[in-house]
DNA sequence: AGGAAGTTTGGAACAATGTTCCAATCATGT
DNA sequence: ACATGATTGGAACATTGTTCCAAACTTCCT
């Protein structure tokens, strides 16, 4: 059953099919053709194989999403410099996570929808011994490493939910320009503050502002101590 | 095209189909089935009629979604009462959604996925109105409601996940154990704050914990004024 | 070297689903 | 009554994830 369970690792053929190649090309079909793109018939033309094969290597579709999104966050997180200072830490944790996201949007899907990935143990224990050399409380650590994640994985699912539905490389200012529009044309008597929100919406980073969110839940936690 | 566009609205047929009526027939299966139960084909057999039917009075999947979506969020917010406590009003207005949720956790999904739906918007509404009453500087207004929110929205992806892994009217005590052991059997080095966390996961209430979640970021929130 | 046993491959076949299409039915205004 | 447009029911279609299986390939044993 597992490939693995070899006795050895021999060399079959150069071009063997194994699961990270096949989570390599999933990859790079989701990367630039996006979510609906990933198909099991896509993926054997690209593999150049059929689908059966590739089900000998990966369970189902769940499975091979699993591992690719496994994959980037891993990434992510062992390029991380250890910081000091443990505010930064956390702020140079959630970060990471975030840019990985933001360069593959269906990893934000992924991590939506099924939150308790392999994936996130590292971040979730990265960021719980940080809030530790803070001096939060034991007794509150688990709902601030819960609130910090929480906030993550939401923005994780709405810059899913853009990439989904701006058609690829269409111009971000553009994009925000049509919604502040569609904002600012709401009643004013009932929504004063969303078309507020419309007229700083242009111009705006996501970076910036998830960061600025990561600050307000840390400032929150750090009248915890 | 538009049901609605009829000049008057007269007695049909006592069964004749509506936009309401699939909504209601979709929530119900989407509460005693599960996501995965809702299919035009399940849909139409319980409307007694056929797929073609249900197409005129709805665009797609999406749209159907949406609105069932929509109109839990929407009789969620309707039924707040008005706190004048600002603080207060946020608890009230981010439980209401929080508790749709819990009753229904596709709702979860369906948020956590499309994030600007209509039904999002009185939310969003709401909270500005409060942090302005906090005397939160208009330049932070945004960042606040956006970390609130897609704390919301983590969260909501998460119960969402929880109720499509947990068979239906498993015992929800049985479930945390089974989580808090695989935890714990994680390897003491590389996660000693995870387990720490397994430790407290039992016997740990849900609601009580998105409300400490909240209570951290308004803490956080408190610090900008 | 040769064959047996297990591993891996490729692609056909299947079941389920969202969606489209269209002929039949119904309601309404003239 | 009839004509017109609204609405219905269900068959048909395209696409997808998944299963199945015979062929091809490796490895191991003698």
């Amino acid at each position: 059953m597992d490939p693995m369970a070899r006795t050895e690792r021999s060399e079959r053929r150069a071009d063997a099919l194994s699961k990270e190649r096949i989570v390599e090309a999933a990859t790079e079909i989701l990367d630039t053709d996006g979510e609906s793109a990933l198909t099991f018939r896509a993926l054997a033309t690209r593999l150049a194989t059929g689908s059966g094969a590739i089900y000998w290597h990966v369970d189902n579709k769940n499975d091979l999403l699993a591992a690719a999104t496994d994959h980037v966050v891993s990434r992510a997180m062992t390029g991380l410099v250890d910081d000091a200072e443990p505010q930064a830490a956390i702020r140079a944790i959630t970060l990471a996570v975030f840019d990985a996201i933001d360069a593959h949007p269906w990893v934000g899907t992924q991590l939506a929808r099924e939150p308790w990935q392999p994936a996130i143990l590292p971040v979730f224990e990265g960021i719980g011994a940080r809030l530790d050399a803070l001096g939060v409380p034991e007794r509150a650590r688990f709902d601030a490493v819960t609130a910090l994640l929480n906030y993550l994985l939401g923005l994780a699912g709405q810059h899913a939910a853009a990439a989904r539905l701006v058609p690829r490389d269409t111009n971000r200012a553009e994009f925000l320009e049509t919604v502040a529009q569609r904002w600012a044309q709401l009643d004013p008597e009932r929504y004063p503050f969303v078309r507020e929100v419309a007229a700083q919406l242009p111009g705006h980073d996501d970076r910036e502002q998830f960061l600025a969110g990561i600050n307000l839940i840390l400032a929150g936690i750090a009248t915890l101590r």
